[in-house]
This record gives C-alpha cells, sequence and structure tokens, in this order.
RNA sequence: GGGCGAAUGGCGGAAUUGGUAGACGCGCUAGACUCAAAAUCUGGUGUUCGUAAGGACGUGGGGGUUCAAGUCCCCCUUUGCCCACCA
C-alpha cells in the first residue's frame, strides 16, 4: 500500500497543472455559464503572506473551484497592488527602490500562493504599477476630468507629517494616518478631487439590494452618512451677508438662541469689529495649528469667542450672537449651525460655558414613554408633575401615563385609570391624547393644576402605583390594600420601591423632576428626542415629527428656508505628495490652466530617480525632476510644466477587476464584449478595504455604467467580508510583534498544502476571528490520511456484492454528504463542509469494520463523490487518488456529484418520546408505522409510564417524524 | 456618545431556524498493535448524585411567551467591531 506523501503529490500535480494550463480560462469561449471570482488584490508590502491571508485567499479558490467542477466557465484571477504609499514605504524601510523592493518581495508571494495551490488563471497576471496598466487609470482620470468629475480646489485637507502627504478622510482613522498611525493636522492646499458625492445618493440606495456581508453594507451606508433636514437663512444685523445653517432639526427652531461658525468659514471675517477682531483672528489661528486628535483630547472642552455681529431668528424676529467655535466643522454642512441648547448635547455644553440663554422649546412626553417601556407586569402608572418649569415657564399641565389592563370602575379601564381619572375629574384636565403602542389603548392627561392634584391626598407627594404581582385583583380596594397603591414621599419613594423593571429611568428622571418643581428649583434641562412643541408660537401642541414639516413649509413660504440632503462622505482627494504613483495626467498651461494629457499620448511614465523620498514642502520628488516636469501644453503648445502629484493608490484598484478581463489589451482598458460575458464579479473577498476601496470601485463602477461603458452598474454581486485568523495568543497577526505564522513553514514540516487548506476552512466559519491553533493542522492531515487508506483499500479490494442493507447504509452516507458540503460551500459555510465529510469518513471506517466491503457499485460513488467534493478544500490529494483509480483526465474541471433525496429516505427512524419537555425514551419505528400507533407506542415505554405516574395526560404533542411529547399536570 | 454584532464544555466551534444541546476537530484518557516509542486503529470525555439502571442540573444574568426556548420577546451584564463635536 502507498503511503500518503504530501510534499511529493503536490509538487507533481502542480507542475501538471502548469503544464496542462488546467485553470487557464480562454475569453473567446462563451459557451458555458461564467462564475469569476476573486479575493482582493493582495498589496505588496511586506515578504510575504501569513495563515491568517492565506485563508482569505482561500475561500475564493473554494467558490471557484466547486464551480468549475459543477461545469462552469470558472475565472480566478491574480495580480498585484503595486502602486501607492504602502510599498513606498517598505521600500524606503528596507533602503531601496520601490520597484526594486516590489520585485523582490514578489519573488516569495508567487511562492507561497503556488506552493498553496490556488486555482489561479496565472497567464492573465496583472501589476498595477506596470505602464500598460496606469496608462489605463490614467485614461480613465482622462475620463473623469472629461465629465467634470475630476476638479482641483483650494481647501483644508488632512495631512500627514510623517508620510508627508495629504491624505483621502477614508484614509484617516480616528484621527490618525492609516498608514503610520501617527496624527494628522489640517493643511489648506489646493488638491484633486474625484467628485464621489455626485454618486452618494444612488450608491446609498443600491447598497441594501446587495448580496454582501450587512456588516459591510451598514459601514457603507454610515460612511455615506445620509441626513436629511433643512437649510435656514438668517439674516445678520447691520450687514448685508445672510449666514445658511443647516440643522436637522428645524423643529427647535424657536428654541435657537445663538449661531456658531466654523473657524473656517469665510463670513467670519467680515463679522468682526474693531473690538473683536483680534481676538477672533488668534482663536482662528489656534483652532488651524491643532490637529484634530489635539482638538479631541481635550476631552471636547467647547472653545469659541463672540465675533461682534447678531443673527436674526426667521421665524420670531429673535437677535442671536454669532460665535465662532471649532465644534463646528467646515467641512459638513454648511460651516455653520443655528445653535439649541435645550436640545443639542453640544449646543448645551457650549451654552453652559459661555452662559448664553437655554429655552426649552420640546417637552418630553412621557405619556408615550412610559407604557411602551413596561411590560405587563410591574409598576404601573405615576403622577408626576414636572413640567411646569421645565419647559420654559410656559403654563402647562403635567402629564400622565396609564397601562390599562381592565379592572378598573368603567368598561375597559384598569385600577389605575379608574385613580387617575378619578383625580383628573376632581382637580381638572385636559385629555391630551390616546395612543395605542401595543394594541392597547393608553391614555395620557395633562392635569390643569399639578399642585392641586399634588396635595390632594396627604400634601406633597405622589400617586404611585406598584404592581409587583401579574395575578390580578378582585377589586380596586384589594388591590390598593396589597400593593402600594398610595401617595408617597419623594424619599420614600425613590429608596423604598423597589424598581427592578423596564422604563425605571423614565421614572425617575420624572420624579426628579417633579420633586424639583414642587420644591421650587430652577431646572436647566437637556432633551434630545422626540416630544411635544411648547414656546414655539403657531406650532406649540404639535409633535416634533409634524413641526419638521410645518416649520420647513412655512420657511419656505418665507423664503428664508428648504428641504435640504447632507452626506457625511466628502469627495475622494487623490493627489499624492508622493513618488510611487500612477502621475496625474494634467499639463498645467498658463494661458489654458489644467490641460490633461491627451489619450493617444498616455501613459504618462514615471520616471525613474534616485531620489524618491518626500521632499517635504507640498510636491513630491517629482517636482525636482526637471526634464520631466517642463513640457508643452498640447493645447497651446507654449511652455508649460506637468502635475507633480501622483493618484492614491486606491484609484489603481479601483478597476483591477475590470482589466483582469483584457489584461493585454493596448487598444482600450478592456473589451466591452469580455466584459458582458464575464462582468460583474460574481465572488469578491477580503479582510480589510470595507469603506474606501470598495466605495470608490463603486462609484467608478457607476459612473462607467453611465459613460457606456460597462453593463452592469454595481462591480461585486457577492461581497463577503472574512474576518482575519488571529495569532495564537489571539491578538492580531503582524510582523512587528513577530507572531505570524508562515505556510510554507507549516507546508515544508511535512503536512504540505492540503492538510493546511482544510484546517484554514475547518477552523472557523468565515466571519469569526479564531486564533490560531498550530495542533488543528495535524487534524485534518490525520482526516487526510484516513482517506487516503480508504481509497488504498478500494483500490486493492476485489469487485463483491454487497447487502442490501449496507448498499443502503453507504448511499445514504453518500448521498448525505454530497448535499451538505454543495449547500455549505455555495453558502460559504465551509466550516461545517468539513466537518460533514469527516462525519462520513468516520461512518465509512465503522462500516468498514463490521462489513466486507469491497468494489461495488454504492462504493465506488461513495469514494468518487467524497473525492469530487473535497477536492475544492484539497486539491493535490484528491487529484492523486482521482488519479490513482484509473481516471485520465483532472478531478477539477466538470467533476461534481449529485445526491439523490431518495437515498435519504431511511427505513428506520428515531422518535424521541418527552413527558412535559424532557427527554423520557426514543422509539425507532419503522416508516409505515401509523401516527396513532406511534403515539400509543409512546404511551407504553417504561420510562414514560414512570413518569406519567398513573395521571391522565391534558394533551399529547405528536410532531411527525421526530417527537411525541405527553403533558401531564405537576 | 451613536450604529451593528457576539456570549454554548478545558479549547476552536455544531445545532435542520422553536423540537434529542455540545456534531466535527483539538486536548485529555483507557485499550489494541509494538521489545519500546512514534504512527495507526478502537472506546470514553458538560457538571453532579448513583455500584448500576437511571436521575437532577446545564447554552453570560434576570423575567416573559410556548406542550417545548441556545433559538422568539423585555431588561441587565460583559465583550468585539465600525463611526464619532457630522448639527
Amino acid at each position: 500500500m502507498k503511503r500518503y506523501n504530501p510534499i511529493e503529490i503536490e509538487k507533481k500535480w502542480q507542475q501538471i497543472w502548469e503544464q496542462n494550463e488546467t485553470y487557464k480560462v480562454d475569453f473567446s469561449d462563451h459557451t458555458k455559464p461564467k462564475y469569476y471570482a476573486m479575493s482582493m488584490l493582495p498589496g505588496i508590502t511586506g515578504a510575504g503572506i501569513h495563515t491568517g491571508h492565506g485563508r482569505t485567499f482561500q475561500f475564493s479558490d473554494i467558490k471557484v473551484r466547486a464551480k468549475r467542477q459543477q461545469g462552469y466557465n470558472a475565472y480566478h484571477p491574480i495580480g498585484w497592488d503595486s502602486f501607492g504609499l504602502p510599498v513606498e514605504n517598505y521600500a524606503i524601510k528596507l533602503g531601496k527602490k520601490p520597484r526594486e523592493a516590489h520585485d523582490e518581495a514578489l519573488v516569495n508571494f508567487k511562492r507561497q500562493l503556488k506552493r498553496l495551490g490556488y486555482s489561479y488563471d496565472w497567464s492573465k497576471e496583472i501589476s498595477t504599477a506596470d505602464p500598460s496598466y496606469y496608462r489605463w487609470t490614467q485614461w480613465i482620470f482622462n475620463k473623469l476630468f472629461e465629465h467634470g468629475l475630476a476638479y482641483q480646489k483650494q481647501s483644508p485637507q488632512w495631512w500627514c507629517e510623517t508620510d508627508q502627504t495629504v491624505l483621502a478622510n477614508e484614509q484617516v482613522e480616528g484621527g490618525k494616518c492609516w498608514r503610520c498611525g501617527n496624527q494628522v493636522v489640517k493643511k489648506n492646499l489646493k488638491q484633486w478631487f474625484f467628485k464621489i458625492t455626485d454618486y452618494a445618493d444612488e450608491m446609498l440606495e443600491a447598497t441594501d439590494d446587495l448580496d454582501w456581508t450587512p456588516m459591510v453594507k451598514t459601514m457603507q451606508k454610515n460612511w455615506i452618512g445620509r441626513s436629511v433636514g433643512a437649510e435656514v437663512e438668517f439674516k445678520i444685523e447691520n450687514h448685508d451677508e445672510i449666514i445658511t445653517v443647516f440643522t436637522t432639526r428645524p423643529d427647535t427652531l424657536f428654541g435657537a438662541t445663538f449661531i456658531v461658525l466654523a473657524p473656517e468659514n469665510e463670513l467670519v471675517e467680515k463679522l468682526v469689529n474693531t473690538d473683536t477682531e483680534d481676538l477672533v483672528n488668534s482663536y482662528i489661528q489656534e483652532s488651524a495649528r491643532k490637529s484634530e486628535v489635539e482638538r479631541m483630547n481635550e476631552s471636547r472642552e467647547k472653545t469659541g469667542v463672540f465675533t461682534g455681529s447678531y443673527a436674526i431668528n426667521p421665524v420670531n424676529g429673535e437677535k442671536l450672537p454669532i460665535w465662532v467655535a471649532d465644534y463646528v466643522l467646515a467641512g459638513y454642512g454648511t460651516g455653520a449651525i443655528m445653535a439649541v441648547p435645550a436640545h443639542d448635547e453640544r449646543d448645551f455644553a457650549f451654552a453652559e460655558k459661555f452662559n448664553l440663554p437655554i429655552i426649552n422649546v420640546i417637552a418630553k412626553d412621557f405619556g408615550e414613554i412610559l407604557p411602551d417601556a413596561q411590560d405587563v407586569k410591574g409598576s404601573v402608572a405615576i403622577i408626576y408633575d414636572y413640567v411646569t418649569k421645565k419647559f420654559g415657564g410656559v403654563k402647562r399641565p403635567s402629564s400622565c401615563g396609564l397601562w390599562l389592563n381592565g379592572g378598573g370602575k368603567k368598561p375597559g379601564e384598569s385600577f389605575e385609570q379608574t385613580a387617575i381619572r378619578e383625580l383628573a375629574e376632581e382637580t381638572g384636565f385636559t385629555t391630551f391624547q390616546r395612543i395605542e403602542p401595543l394594541g392597547e389603548p393608553v391614555y395620557s392627561y395633562y392635569f390643569n393644576d399639578v399642585k392641586k392634584v399634588a396635595k390632594r391626598s396627604y400634601g406633597q407627594g405622589f400617586l404611585f402605583y406598584v404592581d409587583a404581582n401579574d395575578k390580578g385583583y378582585d377589586s380596586l380596594e384589594d388591590h390598593e390594600k396589597s400593593f402600594n397603591l398610595g401617595w408617597y414621599d419623594y424619599d420614600e419613594l425613590v429608596s423604598g420601591v423597589k424598581l427592578t423593571d423596564g422604563g425605571v429611568d423614565h421614572w425617575l428622571e420624572m420624579l426628579s423632576l417633579a420633586k424639583a418643581i414642587v420644591d421650587g428649583e430652577e431646572i436647566k434641562t437637556l432633551y434630545n428626542g422626540e416630544g411635544i412643541l411648547t414656546n414655539s408660537g403657531d406650532f406649540d401642541g404639535m409633535s416634533t415629527s409634524e413641526a419638521r414639516e410645518k416649520i420647513v413649509t412655512w420657511l419656505e413660504k418665507d423664503g428664508t428656508g428648504r428641504i435640504k440632503t447632507t452626506y457625511k462622505m466628502r469627495d475622494w482627494l487623490i493627489s499624492r505628495q508622493r513618488y510611487w504613483g500612477a502621475p496625474i495626467p494634467i499639463i498645467h498651461c498658463e494661458d489654458c490652466g489644467a490641460v490633461p494629457v491627451p489619450d493617444d499620448q498616455l501613459p504618462v511614465i514615471l520616471p525613474d530617480v534616485d531620489d524618491f523620498k518626500p521632499h517635504g514642502g507640498a510636491t513630491s520628488a517629482l517636482a525636482s525632476v526637471a526634464d520631466w516636469v517642463n513640457t508643452t501644453c498640447p493645447k497651446c503648445g507654449k511652455p508649460a510644466k506637468r502635475e507633480t502629484d501622483t493618484m492614491d493608490g486606491y484609484a489603481c484598484s479601483s478597476w483591477y477587476f475590470l482589466r483582469y478581463l483584457d489584461p493585454f489589451n493596448d487598444k482600450q482598458a478592456w473589451d466591452p464584449e469580455n466584459e458582458k460575458y464575464w462582468g460583474p464579479v460574481d465572488f469578491y473577498n477580503g479582510a480589510d478595504h470595507a469603506v474606501a476601496h470598495l466605495l470608490y470601485s463603486r462609484f467608478w463602477m457607476r459612473f462607467f455604467y453611465k459613460i457606456g461603458l460597462v453593463s452592469t452598474s454595481e462591480p461585486f454581486k457577492r461581497m463577503m467580508y472574512n474576518a482575519y485568523i488571529m495569532a495564537p495568543d489571539g491578538t492580531k497577526m503582524s510582523k512587528s510583534k513577530g507572531n505570524t505564522i508562515d505556510p510554507l513553514e507549516i507546508m515544508d514540516s511535512g503536512y504540505g498544502a492540503d492538510s493546511l487548506r482544510v484546517y484554514e476552512m475547518f477552523i472557523a466559519p468565515y466571519d469569526i476571528e479564531a486564533p490560531w491553533d498550530t495542533r488543528g493542522v495535524p487534524g485534518t492531515h490525520r482526516f487526510l490520511n484516513r482517506i487516503w487508506t480508504l481509497v488504498q483499500e478500494y483500490i486493492e479490494a476485489d469487485e463483491v456484492i454487497l447487502d442490501d442493507s449496507i448498499e443502503k447504509e453507504i448511499l445514504a452516507i453518500a448521498h448525505r454528504t454530497v448535499k451538505k458540503v454543495t449547500k455549505d460551500i455555495n453558502d460559504d459555510k465551509f466550516n461545517t463542509a468539513v466537518s460533514a465529510m469527516m462525519e462520513a469518513v468516520n461512518s465509512y471506517y465503522k462500516l468498514k469494520i463490521n462489513s466486507k466491503i469491497g468494489k461495488s457499485s454504492a462504493w465506488k460513488f461513495a469514494i468518487e463523490s467524497l473525492l469530487q467534493i473535497l477536492s475544492p478544500f484539497a486539491p493535490h490529494i484528491t487529484e492523486e487518488l482521482w488519479s490513482q483509480i484509473g481516471h485520465s483526465d483532472t478531478i477539477h474541471v466538470d467533476h461534481w456529484p449529485e445526491w439523490d433525496d431518495k437515498y435519504l429516505q431511511l427505513d428506520i427512524k428515531t422518535i424521541i418520546v418527552q413527558v412535559n419537555g424532557k427527554l423520557r425514551a426514543k422509539l425507532e419505528i419503522d416508516s409505515k408505522i401509523s401516527d396513532e400507533d406511534i403515539k400509543k407506542m409512546a404511551l407504553t415505554q417504561d420510562n414514560v409510564i414512570k413518569f406519567i405516574d398513573g395521571k391522565e395526560p391534558i394533551r399529547v404533542v405528536y410532531v411527525p417524524g421526530k417527537l411525541v411529547n405527553i403533558v401531564i399536570a405537576t
């Protein structure tokens, strides 16, 4: 019997696959259905991959291998993300030129990927730093420029002092540079942008329909960050200028007490006077100097200065002081806000600090919140007495929330409601509303005289019900007697009553407010939720949602406001003051301005320079390459200068999935015919770039679609966002920590690629961050070894005719496993696919011991189908065994077993018997036995009789084919 | 602070979506083979009471719905990720 030697057979088959071009696709063949899958383009930023990366690449390999076996024209391309800051920084670290460092590192990358047996079509390899590639990246830049989507703008942008370049919003993580992790600052520079915001809305809308990992969809939506609100214009006293603010809460407009401008807002300098000018200017300079992290680290302590000018509130003519403060961001909305301190946390903090007025205009509607928050059990009603002063001194009565269970004096009324109604009738009230949040009616009252209510019985106190029991009561008296109904002193109430159920926070809040009112305290509150308008002129009494619409309508009529949608997403800043990237194909001419290099003169080749490191200042190293910079204007022919910034590396990787479809075309970026057949990508996966790369790719794809270059508007049909494998210590694998595991090391220690591959899939579901356990590989190696032995025995066995029952058993296992694995691969459940195959092998071993199994049609199917479904996971051993059992073709193309459910219908079924939901017996039932007989059998089991204990069953629940549950009184 | 997840043996993780909790693997353990070891094969392995048959308890904690809850509902705790002065 041959022994399983993975190293030997893997080497052999990798050579054969390469010679036979097993995984090469023919672009001219469109006869089969297509399947296009890939993992995210690997960046060459180190000397190779670790086992965490390996797993990521393997997901697409499994998917594509299964499809290839299922008869698809399956394409699995590979290429390299070679341009950009990460590669350049890697080169600087090594003290080599980027191209050199990259090419050297690539050798090991390729060795690793090839040894792991991924089914790439190596004949179509691409590299984003190759002139034949970036020529088309530049061509796309020209297309965007042509359509007005590439533009230059002077504005404050993130700048990394360490990396000496600007960064896109997406590349700043928590105020720090995505590459070096150092703090970034704002610098006011003229930069190139792509107008991604034009596509914000349609990308947002389309996100829901994507078959993507939900977390990524959420992140994309959050990043786009649409909010619908209003723009409101404020006139400025003694000035012609107008301040436009953006707000999502136009309903709070009557509560605006001041206006705040961002320090970068251009209006600021016009609004200062001789008294305030110096202060304002120094404040602006100070905040420009500070990095974002510094601003945040100051525990959000609000700072700001008064400009000396006043704005006029369009709804009520109030004079509002105009301030400058850096808590208002220049880049969002209009760079100006109306401050409503009573209903916005930040405005509140600012108003407190600078002693600005706070006006309450929204009353929290406790009546609405309470019934929703509390369960059927628990305390029921509180009379609280909170409103009058809280909401700006308006004479507004208290309200009360009730839970109605029935049982009160009137039909449909609870005890509680009876008590409250009587109280309300006695002291005078306004019925406020009737709402049905949980299908049961709830009433809220406004009491006309809170003091009267409070003093009705025991002087100052609160009527409070605690119903800690859900049994119900026969009478109001009974209820009152037994369960804490009564008037309480505040302290007694808060300390003595045990509040354990939901809604407690609301109660305590109401109680403390009520106490404050009774005590005559002045209350300043912050409330940023929904509620009822007060102190808002004609809009009083409206709900916040209604008022939002009505006030905007009013503003529109008045000509001082309108509905407005804004996005958190900013335009994509793509220029970099770094050498290693695709040069922006622009020539700056004094007469003609920024002129794109004509398409037929592309690519603008990145010149080879010795000193490529960033020089500082605001230009890349290219600025000092005089004979490259100096050129002539393509329009007028006069001397002109090239743009010296290069494109963000993300630009290069935003369209590579299209170049894969036509990698060597020197006439166009891709052939539309190829795109039509292959696009979009059917399966895409990666463990990073959930926001930037995916958003950029979607943006470009939509643009291409709009101008007719592609046939679909979304690049990736299915995007699977997988988690990384952690180091054995549970932390992230990283070279600096020295806790990475090199796949080559594991393979070379004798286990080979297949055992490693199976373990990578078996370790955890794709979206779980599981720690690497090196002892797992011997486990999967054992599993493969058992298959090896099984097949060797099969090869050596004689032909036999099997017993009917054994044959049925074999086929049942085989078909069940084929079904499970086929479905699991389709659903990206690779770990359970592996365990299903392990179960099958274990079952075959047991069969083997108990019976003589030789060559037979059933056993042939079992062995061959197992090899076929295993081969996406372990391509080498399966190919070897496939050939050993006499096949001359490859297992990897057009070989996938089909299952038939008829083999899964077993004659004997196990029915479980429960008594009161607890397992007491199991019945082995022939499928012909009737349901009635099964129930009878269940009742006569010894262990069942013991637990029924002579009692008459209340009912017998029977789930056909599964269980009998006998319910008896306890 | 906001959004989205997660919590199951010593460990990684299963559970047909409400129906035998702990599949599969690691580890541990006993046995077979061996002079011995490795490899391989076979059995055991949630806690606990019991010689056993069998019982009780058990999916972060508390409550609820149900004949039946890891799974559904409410509250809490812990934890992960993303965003974060976004008006």
